[in-house]
RNA sequence: GUGAGUGUAGCUCAGUUGGUUAGAGCAUCAGACUGUGGAUCUGAGGGUCGGGGGUUCGAAUCCCCUCACUCACCCCA
């Protein structure tokens, strides 16, 4: 008897990347953990899950109930992580002996027990850098530095990396005279929808969510509409809040990383001060970043962070200065497809080995494994069957040549080099020499 | 979590006021074609019409429930 059969499906929400997505993908993250190495960011890898106890109470109230949160077969109260950032703030407080700064890099999936929609998930990827233990404006500014870097390797040229800092929104609230925290929140996330909703939703929200009076909500409004270059927002800053001590680390902070990024090179243009940023999480302390692709401003952002002292301190008690910035990947993913800058690639290999039959075999395998060594990718065509069909995968694969050895090449000692994309053929009397052929190919491409 | 919409082959979709055995294109596989892919022709496989219940002589079609997906809120990456 047949058992019933098992319909092959996968959760709401989650998702497989099959090679056709995963090729690109793969090669982005790469280009992406050469920067971070570049940069003296060391791989640190964590457990998936974690114990509740450990992510519950520093995310805000509304993300806990996003946690995937169940009772394990041993009977502990466990969570699938939520972001990298708190494992990583356990790792800090867990380990005496880490160097201090502790500058690591984690890209891994985490889970939020969200409703999926447009382009977002249950499990997606977390791609952060982050510094524990550098209190200092040098370590924030290393933070856009890494920002700048990626996005350049990436080959993105119109980006702007948009800096604010959360004491400014400390002060707003001191100068409205809100001391609710829950309420200084809710001003901030009102006002981080700024450049989505626009200011008539703004100014509507600000009364009916965040609870302010028209005076106030228009104070916020002069804090908002300070515009015009750094300098100019800095100098504005300082006069708006002269009477506002809150603020005043802020402001300094942003002069300091603004001064680094200057003299390091990045371009003024690409660094904007930009009040509205404030960010969701509750964690952030300091200076806030998002980046945006000029090109596709409606995509959000791409690459976004912030300074985080006290996240440490709930496993410790003591504050341990915190910065981090993270590469939204799925989203950068998609928005370089959209550009057209995320060349097709269906398949790793760059040669099909064709085989013959069972007497060409062996020279099919010593040709593939020479191939190999000599840093080609090489794939045995190990369904076999007629040469026509094996040229037929090679053609749908895109596998960009087929090496032919049948009895006549065999017989005389040669190979022969199919082209797939212009059909020509070249014999050939060494790997070497094919090898050679192949690589020269692929640089064309690259360049 | 709230509201609206959509579910028919791997994909994109037809399917008449409820009527016999649910179709097409693309894709897959085989053959024409055992030393050469993309083209063409011929043929084949592939469906519990998302699932369950109801109305009816009869349901892909009408009704109820449920699940999934899409869009807008909420929130965020």
């Amino acid at each position: 008897m047949a058992s019933a059969l098992i319909e092959p499906r996968v959760l709401r929400g989650f998702r497989d990347y099959l090679p056709e997505e995963m090729i690109p993908r793969q090669r982005m993250i790469n280009t992406i953990t050469a920067v971070f190495e570049r940069h003296g960011f060391a791989p640190l890898g964590t457990p998936a899950l974690e114990y509740s106890e450990v992510l519950l109470g520093k995310y805000g109230a509304d993300a806990e109930k996003l946690l995937f949160r169940f009772t394990d077969n041993g009977g502990r109260d466990v969570s699938l992580r939520y972001d990298l950032t708190l494992s990583l703030a356990r790792v800090a407080a867990q380990y005496g002996n880490l160097p201090v700064p502790f500058k690591r890099y984690q890209i891994a999936p985490v889970w939020r027990a969200e409703r999926p929609g447009h382009g977002r998930f249950r499990e997606f990827y977390q791609c952060d850098v982050d510094i524990v233990g550098a209190a200092g404006p040098l370590a924030e500014y290393e933070c856009i530095q890494v920002d700048y870097d990626v996005m350049t390797a990436l080959g993105i040229e119109k980006f702007s990396i948009h800096v604010s800092n959360r004491k400014l929104l400390e002060g707003l609230s001191s100068k409205l005279g809100v001391s609710d925290s829950a309420q200084s929140r809710a001003i901030a996330r009102t006002i981080d929808k700024l450049p989505s909703q626009g200011e008539g939703a703004v100014r509507a929200l600000l009364f009916s969510d965040a609870g302010l009076n028209s005076e106030q909500i228009g104070i916020v409004f002069e804090y908002l509409s300070l515009k015009g270059s750094n300098e100019a927002i800095l100098a504005q800053l300082r006069e708006f809040f002269a009477n506002t001590p809150e603020a005043h680390s802020g402001i300094e902070s942003l002069e300091a990383i603004i001064r680094c990024a200057s003299a390091a090179g990045i371009p003024e243009s690409t660094i904007e001060l930009d009040l509205s940023i404030a960010r969701g999480l509750d964690y952030y302390t300091g200076t806030v970043y998002e980046t945006f692709l000029l090109d596709l401003p409606a995509l959000g952002s791409v690459m976004s962070g912030g300074r985080y002292d006290g996240l440490v301190a709930i496993f410790t008690g003591q504050d341990v200065p915190a910065v981090g910035i993270s590469v939204g990947i799925d989203r950068l993913f998609s928005g370089l497809q959209e550009t057209g800058r995320i060349p097709q690639a269906a398949t790793v290999s760059q040669v099909l080995v064709t085989v013959f039959n069972e007497s060409t075999t062996p020279q099919s395998l010593q040709a593939a494994t020479r191939l190999r060594s000599l840093g080609v990718a090489a794939e045995v065509a190990v369904e076999g069957g007629a040469l026509r069909r094996q040229l037929k995968y090679a053609n749908k694969q895109h596998i960009p040549f087929a090496l032919i050895i049948g009895p006549d090449e065999a017989e005389n000692g040669t190979m022969t080099l199919r082209d797939m994309e212009s059909g020509e053929q070249e014999s050939f009397s060494t790997v070497e020499a094919v090898a050679a052929r192949v690589l020269e190919q692929r640089d064309d491409h690259l360049s």
